[in-house]
DNA sequence: CTGAAAGCGCTAACAG
DNA sequence: CTGTTAGCGCTTTCAG
């Protein structure tokens, strides 16, 4: 391999010439930025990225820390990677991918190492353990998801209350009146992630605010816990025409099940959902759905990210994604019979 | 951040024994490498990556070039990034994740800057753009699935066309006489990704050695084109009892349209497939299955890699995992009316 | 606008 | 078994 020296003597000037025509840090006469371009592609010239590093102290490489656990789907995750990646290599970064499991010590290992200059961490819990960490850690870094605390640390996802909100009020304009939310699993409250609690805050508040009667009902996956579900709303709600599923697994089989009790969606019933779009979308019944914005939402951590490498001050402790709705056929206005 | 020289300081040592101490290239005293690791706490020193690389010119991170489109189960894709990220620790290694997209030119980068020591590369076609590059690359990589000449190339995959013999061989052991096989959608066959033509290959040819009536019927995904499939194979075979299906998103749909034709799953027709075992297991009728063992996948490409970093002369290469069938509901012995 | 030269922090001969 | 030292290839002062 070529190195800088090489382009330098092949260019006739000397390495910090080459350097500062590479980075752009000074002026370099159009002439002289010239024949250095020439070199370097004469000479299949690339820099060594491990003596960069050294020489100034900059990886161009973030972190990237997925989840493993089950309960959340993997297209999403998966969705959301290529997006960090794609945006990364806009800014002439690459991404490290690390899984939850390294725990706290993969991240002190990338970051004390200096092998990133960033970290993005997908997941994050109500008291995660990496928190106090993240705080001390001499890198910037951008969670996924909001803690109890985000004080002094910036997060981004997409804003679950006005989800639920949304929600809520798509089916109050159709003119429900009696409204139940199927929620996640109930470990996924147990382990106090954040965004399962604002969904039930969101659809709790804007159904008070309409007046509407409402009722929550954390639900385990599968099509017999669909059956049970289905079952029990209906016999809780006698009136209940209209349903938020926020349980990614239980969308299509909670259909069935309300449909085989001889309710037909959207006709006796209205369902929305929060959700993948492609999920929605995909559905017997294309399902009425607040998108889980998985690709903005990587993209706007690698942007937040950027802008703390760059020393912006001001960059915003929490960013909350607004929903949006898409409507589909499985929400029509109440039949008033 | 603690140096080298401030560890050596610490421990009353040269540089160079804390680094010998470190990677245990040379022999040191019990006493002197205990006071090594003493400092090395107290001073919470961690070497510098970039440093490290550019004076050993080995970064320990490989590259892991995932594919983005669609038509490949992501949840596999997935399983398959953990279990090299794990793996590759195991060996004291990172992983940097590319996506396809930025194809041989990011190859060529990561690899020609130095940032990765060695490449995976998933989804291999047949006639790939990027198998001249990787003979050429001066870093050994592995890939997943085969290109029509993997000579002095590193491959991996499950023995798909042992998989589509073992689901014949399954079916003919249970007494079935007519099988057909539900391939990939045709867009697979023609973009000439080996591992769909293995199948076919490997189910005609078992199917010939028993005797079996049998044919192939490459297929889109979809509702539609499940329910179209399957009355057009009943309508061409109407002796089918056994069916073989390598298409994930048809798996479920394919059986619930041949229920729907009046066909019981397994009483009347037998069906086995080739596809993750997450997804044979939750099937409604739980699917006798040839799993496709991403996470095995991932950990022998890894270990191949090691070799090839070791100098290992005799890696193979290629690697052809046996296939391995689990019985579940959806196969049973052919009634005999 | 350009050059010279001093490191960045570590590894790996070389020398003992 | 341990120490000395010369780089690895680049960036970035400092000087002009």
């Amino acid at each position: 391999m070529a190195k800088i020296t090489d382009v330098a003597r092949h260019a006739g000037v000397s390495p910090s010439t080459v350097s500062y025509a590479l980075s752009g840090k000074r002026p370099i006469s159009d002439e002289t930025k010239r024949r250095v371009e020439a070199a370097i592609r004469e000479l299949g010239y690339r820099p060594h990225a491990g003596a960069r590093a050294l020489a100034s102290s900059k990886s161009n490489v973030l972190a990237l820390v997925v989840p493993l656990r089950t309960g959340i789907h993997v297209p999403v995750i998966m969705q959301f990677a290529v997006s960090v990646v794609t945006t990364a290599r806009r800014y002439d970064h690459d991404v490290l991918l690390l899984t939850q499991e390294e725990g706290e010590e993969g991240l002190r290992r990338v970051a004390d190492t200096a092998l990133v200059d960033a970290l993005i961490l997908m997941d994050v819990q109500l008291h995660d353990p990496r928190l106090p960490l993240l705080r001390v850690l001499e890198r910037p870094s951008v969670m996924i998801g909001f803690p109890a605390s985000s004080e002094g640390l910036t997060c981004i996802d997409l804003d679950f209350k006005a989800a639920g909100e949304a929600c809520v009020e798509h089916l109050a304009g159709l003119g429900h009146r009696v409204v139940a939310l199927v929620g996640s699993p109930p470990e996924v409250y147990v382990r106090q992630t954040a965004f399962a609690q604002r969904v039930v805050e969101g659809f709790t508040a804007a159904a008070d605010r309409h007046g509407l009667a409402s009722s929550v009902h954390p639900c385990e996956a599968g099509p017999g816990a669909a059956r049970r579900a289905a079952g029990r709303l209906l016999r809780e709600q006698p009136a209940l025409t209209g349903v938020v599923v926020h349980n990614e697994p239980l969308l299509e089989p909670l259909i069935d099940a309300f449909e085989q009790l001889g309710l037909r969606v959207p006709g006796d019933l209205s369902v929305t959902a929060i959700c993948p779009d492609e999920l929605a979308g995909s559905a017997r019944v294309p399902v009425t759905s607040v998108a889980l914005p998985s690709a903005e939402v990587g993209t706007r951590a690698v942007e937040l990210l950027m802008r703390k490498l760059g020393g912006d001050p001001d960059v915003p402790e929490s960013t909350l994604l607004a929903p949006r709705l898409t409507e589909r056929a499985s929400t029509a206005r109440r039949q008033v019979s």
